[in-house]
Order: C-alpha cells, then sequence, then structure tokens
DNA sequence: TTCTACAACTGGTATAGACAACTATTCCAC
DNA sequence: GTGGAATAGTTGTCTATACCAGTTGTAGAA
C-alpha cells in the first residue's frame, strides 16, 4: 500500500489510502480510524508522518480529532455539496428536481472584449459558447449561455458538452476547481426571455454571471443565466 | 517573545508574533519573511516547531510558502471583507458608497409564525421589528425590515438600533456570529416599494431574505430586504 | 455495590538531525 | 556572451524520540 522509494511522499500516499479507504466504506463514518501510533507501525513509518496525512486530511474535511479518543471519519458531505452548487444539474438534484437540457447551439468562436476581459484571455483567443435551456421537471427554468476558453479544456464537443463539465475537468484534465465569483441582478423579460422560459415579456427574471476558477486562479468558465423568478430562488450560505 | 514555560504553545506564539509583525508593517506584503530556520535560532526553538507556526498561518491565508525561495506574505485580504458583507453597511462600503438609513419604525411585537419558525424561536415571543429605508450616497437603494428576538438581544432601543448592530452585538453581549444564509429573488415591485423605493410599479426588484446565526447555530435575526434591481446586484464568493 | 485510582490508550507539543528538491548566484570554460 | 557546474541558501520530507494532556475501562478498595 505504502512505497517508500516512489517519487510520491510517503504522507500522500497514506492521505490517498485512507481517502480511499472511506470512499469503499472501509472505514465508516463517526467511527474511529486506527490511531497514529497503528499506522505507523502497519507501514514501518514515523508516527509524525502519520500525523502529516492525517493533518491535510483533517483540513479538507474527511477526519476529525479527538484529544484523548481518536480520529474520527466526519460524517456528511453536505457542506461539499453546496460547494458544488455552482452547477445547475447539482443545484437541482439537492432541490429534488429532476435537471435536464436542451441544446440550443454549440461553436467555437473569437472572443469578444468583455468576454476575454472575465476570462482573462486575448481577444484573438478561441472559445466555446454553449447556449442551453435548462429544465427542472420538465418545465423551462432558465436560459443559459457558458462561455469556456478553448486553450483550457480542448477537446469539447457538441455531445460531450452535455455530460458534466465539472466532472470532465477534473478527471480527464486533472485540474481541480477552487473558487467561483457570482453576480446577481433581478431583470423583467424581454420578447426572447419570453418566449424560451414560456413566461410574459415584462414578468420578473432573474440574471445570474458565474465566473469559476481553477485551484490556480485561472478563470475557465463564464456562465450567463436567465432564471425564471416565480419558480426559482438563489440559496446560499456563508460561514465565518 | 517567545516564552517557553508559558502554557500556550511555542508554535502559537510564534504564530501571534508573526500575525502582529505582518499588522505592524515589520513584516511587508509580498517580501519574504525571515527563513525557518533563522526563526529556529532567533528563539531557540526545534524547527519543526517554527513549520508547524508557519503552517498555521499559511493555511489562514496570511503567508505562501516557495520552495528554495522562502517564505512570503500573501499580499491582499480582500477576501476577509466579504465575510463581513452581510450588513448594508459593509457591503455599501465595500462598493465606495456612503450608506445611510431612515428609521421608519421600531417596535416590539409578538412574533407570527413565519417568523416564529425562521428565528426557532415560540409564537409568544416578543421580537423587535425595525423598517428602515437604506439609501446609498443619498439615494434610496432598498426597503428592509428585521426581525431579531428580544431575549437574544436585550436592550435594543430605537437609538442604538442605528448603529451597527453586529457589532452591538459581539461587543456588548460578547456573542460572535458565524454564518448566515441568504435567499434571494427577484420580482416587481408593488405600489409601497415604488414609492419608497422612488421608482415605478412594475419595475425589477431583488428581494433577500437573510437568516444570521450565532456560533451555537442560534438565530438571531431575520432581515427581509427589497433592493432596487438598476442600483443593485448581489456579489458573492463560493470557495472550494 | 459503588467509588476511586490507575493503567493504558488517545492525540498534542516539541526536539534534533538527516537528506531531498528546488532556486539563485557565482564563477569558470568555451 | 553563453552554457554549465559548483555552491549556498531555501523549503520539503522523514525519522526517532520524549513527554504532556485528555479519555476510558477496569481492578481494587471502601
Amino acid at each position: 500500500m505504502i512505497n517508500k522509494n516512489s517519487p510520491v511522499p510517503i504522507y500522500h500516499q497514506l492521505e490517498e489510502y485512507i481517502k480511499h479507504q472511506i470512499e469503499n466504506g472501509a472505514l465508516v463514518e463517526e467511527s474511529v480510524i486506527p490511531s497514529e501510533r497503528e499506522y505507523a507501525e502497519m507501514f514501518q513509518i514515523s508516527r509524525m508522518t502519520v500525523r502529516q496525512a492525517i493533518n491535510n486530511l483533517v483540513s479538507e474535511g474527511y477526519l476529525k480529532r479527538h484529544k484523548g479518543r481518536g480520529t474520527f471519519v466526519t460524517k456528511k458531505k453536505v457542506e461539499q455539496e453546496l460547494q458544488g452548487m455552482t452547477s445547475f444539474t447539482e443545484d437541482m438534484l439537492s432541490r429534488g428536481m429532476n435537471p435536464s437540457s436542451i441544446l440550443l447551439s454549440f461553436q467555437i468562436t473569437i472572443a469578444d472584449k468583455k468576454t476575454a476581459l472575465a476570462l482573462r484571455i486575448k481577444e484573438e483567443d478561441s472559445v466555446y459558447i454553449i447556449k442551453r435551456i435548462r429544465l427542472a421537471d420538465g418545465a423551462p427554468m432558465a436560459l443559459e449561455t457558458a462561455y469556456i476558453p478553448v486553450k483550457i479544456v480542448p477537446g469539447l464537443t457538441e455531445e460531450n458538452s452535455n455530460l458534466s463539465l465539472y466532472q470532465y475537468i477534473e478527471e480527464n484534465l486533472a485540474l481541480s476547481i477552487s473558487e467561483a465569483t457570482q453576480e446577481i441582478e433581478a431583470s423583467t423579460a424581454d420578447h426572447l426571455d419570453a418566449e424560451t422560459l414560456e413566461i410574459n415579456i415584462g414578468d420578473p427574471i432573474l440574471l445570474i454571471e458565474r465566473i469559476s476558477y481553477l485551484q490556480e486562479g485561472i478563470p475557465f468558465e463564464l456562465v450567463k443565466s436567465t432564471f425564471r423568478a416565480d419558480r426559482y430562488r438563489f440559496i446560499h450560505t456563508m460561514k465565518r
């Protein structure tokens, strides 16, 4: 399980090992994991190295320490779902609704000035522009336009664009998403909004503009959405 | 500077010491701090202990490590302002606007069913109900109604309610605020909204409902706000 | 039977030292 | 000048050890 000659640090190998154990169910939620001294003995490594691995998992929220009692597997990942709520699909699922979407257009074009600025790319760089109607339980919920730099997410096609972009990025490109900013404003429906969302002109709508960033602070997606105000309210928790 | 006989752990003393150095300007933004070995020598402590202090400061965002180069002071603390953005005053200040408010009414009444539920109090418990017009640079920005349980924040009067409620709670009651949830939706102005916000009936407005919680998870404030959509957009950052 | 003291566990703090990996600079050979 | 090696500095990883401080179960005393 642990390879001391690997260039991958031992503490990191142990982190992955424990994570897998949690995901496999070998380590059960809310229950104690082996003590630091046991891990040290088990893999013939120093206790301090074990502590380094466990420290990282604690700060990632997988484990929780209790002096004198032991280290325990954290119970829920509800928090992490909140973070994942940046995607329409996950948002709807967490509300108990069934999400789907209709692809309106998929194109690759040169970024306009404003988009280039938001995505921190050059104006001559190309971007995917993906337009969709987002449905919840079969009823139109939002009109969405996504702008993604081709340079950062190559190989996106009309087919795979329908899957989870976030999953694609994390699994296929080995990048990970760290942060997103959102700007939310109210407006009223124009002719196009009214038609696609099946509401009347002048009805209230919620405009949400989201920019998502990779761990290095690089923007990889700009999404502009128009939500039906009668069906959608934005919910949000702030900590600290 | 470091007291080895103190019950306070050395690494924590060092953390505080370095934090103060940063706040005092003794350690300048973007520049290197003394190396781990220098700190160890300086205070006659082990390098691992220094590393523990620095690790904590790194994860708190004060410092940033660079292998082979040194450890550097992080440049901005803009993030921390985001957390304080739960109050209208701080929100406006952070946007570079000058906030003020007009008190419309201040009363103490029995909570209605819905409010009692949100604040997790009994229906017969009394609450302050404070209505205000919120102005930015002298122009109406929002209509706000706050509901606060008397039991939790006793001694609130028409006079001191105009000061920062958050500051009052943290300083006078020695409680601290840990979390807030917000629900945001779009609507259109009715007669009352139009009059107080100086807009037309049917104009888009942003409805924000916020519940703030103390560290123990006890709700202490419910605020319902109606914002002019032409002047206000809600901005928000999600991490991880 | 009930209580107390202790023993045996847990994680928390701290030390001293070793070597690896990375960065910047200096100096030398070409 | 350019390229490369040597060097000295940095953080990163890892070990082995020690003692402190909470928690829990239990053996023994009352």
